[in-house]
DNA sequence: ATTCGCAAAGTTTTT
DNA sequence: CTTTGCGAAT
């Protein structure tokens, strides 16, 4: 049992695997395989004898955690082992002891956009409109010190720092509404669960022996607030195992703090710190330059990646004129290598740093007639008419909900307008009630007319009669929502064609609703759904279809293609230019950004840089990104391209198996000419960066204040190796994060360029592709009618007419 | 109450 | 150039 666990891992890999007691530091490289280390680690531990009841396992999203259930699934079938993303695993924890916070059992999360429109309404009360503190930075700094752990009551302005002076106001009225409307935002489920650990030491103790051994995944990402919980669970018990590595650190913008990793080793002493290095995805080529470029950050853990694999092409470093022909050029490439290197447009993706640069090369891709999807941060659940109906869904769980009920009393239009609604709010503010309770009382209410107050009451006996459904299936309860509250009418009669779109997507919901009920391992609740909808996105699904893959540098992260195209690695780009341009900190970020952007490659891998850049529709003189020198010469095969592309002329990127091929043939490919260069990668300017001054700054990383929080005891169990029969077989080949399709919907009919036929419309062709909650839906472009319509696969009555087709 | 029009802004993104 | 949000007008 143990033997079968054991054998195909690596040396450094099984090291890690048979640590079991006390903490343990996993620093993961790219490709490492650190996915396969933490399941079989867990695999290893039940196979010990630790009860699965034991085990915790904290992941950042949804998306990791499922990978790691299902390849856990066929180490330890039948295991119950929690594993699940920081947020769940407070929610759920936060339901069993909301009073302890002063919220109830039943509270409402809220999303992004509610919460900042809660924020926007407090500004807007307490008058603290500010001409340079926009309501959404401050949002941003609440979010900021719930992800440190500052409590609204700890809060504390600096003295004469204006943007705390408006958050102390505004962060504890923000607050007290939110526990008004028995609700939490994002930030709320980690921090109120770190307030209850405090709080409750015997509470804290529990937890703690409950949960002996905790594994935490992508630690270089958490926060304070994560970091205490992980701390918190593991003081009695310190056999806390976290994975990471320091050099993808790419979130420190959004709370990430690096010196949680960086002093794993002081905040747990006689940790085992076990290094995975060798990577198994690249070729040396991608490896070393990588590795090349990393070595220049200073706040780092020293690790050296190496690969064993073929050396591989040289990365390649282009210089193209412009924005366009560097696409154009891609897309060529890519359409060259399909068609005569035996490629599958899945091997390839394209990455950006910012979503603007997608839309030149989502030109060039259908001017090229190349399959491509573009990964987006559009969620499901977070569009305005599945929002609205979830408001209906809230509001019937927790009555208290005011932010979900103002969203839907008048949604659709029923006749209660903004002065009403100022009414009942008044109303609500004087007598302490919620504004349902209001409601209720609105013929009671002095200014509200009767005729709005016969309204409202009617709205009253809507959602009352809404809440004689709540013993039904979830599922129907969506549909009567839907329905009753007039909502599919409205979109039904509407003359807008994208509000047909709105309403399959309710559809979808309501069939989401039923997935719910048939599939979840959680009791089918409205609760239960409703915390489903809020920390589940079911866009972080990638399809599996046969297309190109273009996504910015941040939705890369964990994934892996043969062949990866960077563009825009120019000034301003990579490392991105900010508004308060601070600091090494921040070059450093970006540096790692790109590292994590060119080890996604495994055999081929280009960066380009263009002469001139149009982005906002100004073109503007680019100049290629300082990164670009970090790597070595003799690692990177460098050329121009000119501005005139014979049409669907290609340069090869791969050096196809059979080199002779169509690999490079340079019309417009050449070695920078002797004239005058507009940019040469010269060695000396290579190798001046290198003896640059120290950095004065990156001191003593301070000391966490959770550590204070929470004192780890003097002394804990020696750590026990196990000691497994040493024989070496590494061949295993992991990729981490690997990313396959497993989404139902085969991808081969429905591709963009394909033509289709619909009864009503006509003939037109597909020009979009996207995927919502386990649905696809495509863009048409019909014959007659420039207009884009937009229609679920599933639902809509669309015929294959042809296969797909450039235009 | 809805619709239209204009102004302003425009990194990255999970939960 | 595009999107999005707010304010004025009907």
């Amino acid at each position: 049992m143990l033997e079968s666990i054991l054998e195909r891992l690596s040396e450094a890999q099984r090291e890690a695997v048979t640590h079991v007691e006390g903490p343990l530091l996993i620093l993961a490289g790219p490709g490492s395989g650190k996915t396969r280390v933490v399941t079989h680690r867990i695999a290893y531990l039940l196979a010990r004898g630790v009860s699965d009841a034991e085990i915790l396992a904290l992941t950042f999203t949804n998306k990791a955690a499922d990978e790691m259930r299902n390849r856990l699934a066929q180490l330890a079938p039948g295991n119950r082992v929690w594993l699940g993303t920081f947020h769940r695993f407070c929610a759920q924890q936060l339901r069993r002891h909301a009073p302890l916070v002063g919220l109830k059992e039943n509270f409402s999360i809220l999303d992004a956009r509610e919460s900042q429109r809660v924020v926007q309404e407090v500004v807007e009360k307490l008058q603290l409109q500010h001409a340079l503190i926009s309501p959404e930075s401050i949002g941003r700094a609440i979010s900021n010190a719930k992800g440190e752990a500052i409590t609204h009551h700890a809060y504390q302005a600096a003295r004469f720092d204006p943007a705390s002076q408006i958050l102390v106001q505004v962060y504890p009225e923000y607050a007290r509404r939110l526990l008004a409307a028995n609700a939490a935002d994002f930030d709320d489920l980690l921090m109120h669960f770190v307030t209850i650990l405090r709080e409750n030491p015997e509470l804290r103790a529990e937890y703690d022996r409950r949960y002996r051994f905790i594994m935490v995944d992508e630690y270089q990402d958490t926060n304070l607030t994560q970091y205490s919980i992980a701390r918190a669970l593991s003081i009695d018990h310190p056999n806390l195992a976290v994975t990471g590595d320091p050099d993808q650190s790419i979130y420190g913008w959004r709370g990430a703090d690096l010196n949680n990793i960086l002093e794993f080793e002081h905040d747990f002493p006689r940790v085992r710190v076990v290094r995975l290095e060798r990577n198994y995805r690249s070729t040396r080529s991608i490896v070393d330059a990588a590795q090349a470029l990393i070595e220049r950050n200073r706040r780092r853990k020293a690790k050296t990646h190496y690969s064993e694999k073929e050396q591989g092409p040289p990365v390649r470093v282009v210089q193209y004129p412009d924005g366009q022909t560097e696409a154009r050029s891609i897309a060529g490439s890519i359409r060259d290598q399909i068609t005569n290197g035996g490629c599958a447009a899945s091997d390839f993706a394209v990455l950006y740093r910012v979503n603007s640069l997608s839309r030149v090369l989502e030109n060039a891709f259908r001017e090229y007639g190349l399959a491509f999807q573009i990964v987006k941060g559009v969620e499901f659940y977070s569009r305005q008419e599945v929002r609205d109906i979830i408001s209906y869904l809230q509001l019937l769980n927790n009555p208290a909900n005011d932010v979900a009920l103002k969203r839907i009393i008048n949604t659709p239009a029923r006749g209660i307008g903004a002065t009403t609604v100022k009414h009942l709010e008044d109303f609500a503010e004087q007598a302490q009630l919620p504004l349902w309770e209001a409601c209720r009382r609105s013929g009671t209410i002095d200014g509200i007319a009767p005729r709005s107050a016969l309204q409202v009451v009617r709205f009253v006996a809507l959602m009352d009669n809404l809440h004689a459904c709540l013993t039904h299936p979830v599922s129907s309860l969506v549909h009567a929502v839907i329905e009753d509250s007039g909502y599919s009418t409205a979109l039904r009669d509407s003359h807008d064609p994208s509000d047909q779109d709105r309403l399959s997507n309710l559809h979808e919901l309501v069939t989401a609703a039923r997935e719910f009920e048939e599939h979840s391992t959680l009791d089918p609740t409205l609760e239960n759904f409703l915390e489903q909808t809020a920390l589940v996105n079911d866009t972080d699904d990638l399809q599996a279809g046969e297309q190109v893959t273009l996504m910015t540098l941040h939705a890369a992260k964990g994934l892996e293609f043969d062949a990866v195209f960077i563009v825009g690695v120019e000034q301003g780009l990579i490392p991105h230019r900010r508004r308060d341009a601070d600091a090494d900190r921040d070059e450093e970020e970006e540096r790692r950004l790109l590292f994590v952007g060119m080890t996604r490659a495994r055999s081929a891998l280009q960066l380009s840089f263009a002469g001139r850049r149009s982005l906002h529709n100004k073109s503007e003189t680019a100049i290629p990104s300082p990164f670009i020198f970090d790597l070595p010469r003799d690692l990177i095969e460098f050329s121009t391209a000119s501005a005139d592309l014979p049409a669907g002329a290609a340069e090869g990127l791969f050096d196809p198996a059979s080199s002779a091929g169509s690999g490079v043939d340079d019309e417009y490919c050449q070695e920078p000419g002797p004239d005058e260069p507009y940019f040469e990668l010269d060695g000396e300017r290579n190798t001046r960066r290198g003896d640059r001054p120290a950095r004065p700054g990156g001191g003593p990383a301070s000391i966490s204040t959770a550590a204070e929080l929470f004192q780890l005891p003097q002394a804990f169990p020696e750590s026990s190796p196990g000691s497994a029969a040493a024989h070496e077989s590494s061949a295993a080949v992991d990729t981490a994060g690997g990313q396959a399709g497993r989404n139902g919907q085969d991808g081969t009919a429905f591709q963009i360029g394909s033509w289709v036929a619909h009864p009503d419309y006509g003939t037109g062709q597909i020009v979009w592709r996207e995927r919502a909650a386990s649905l696809e839906f495509v863009k048409v472009r019909f014959c007659d009618n420039p207009k884009l319509r937009r229609f679920a696969v599933k639902h809509s009555p669309l015929r294959i007419v042809a296969g797909p087709q450039s235009e």
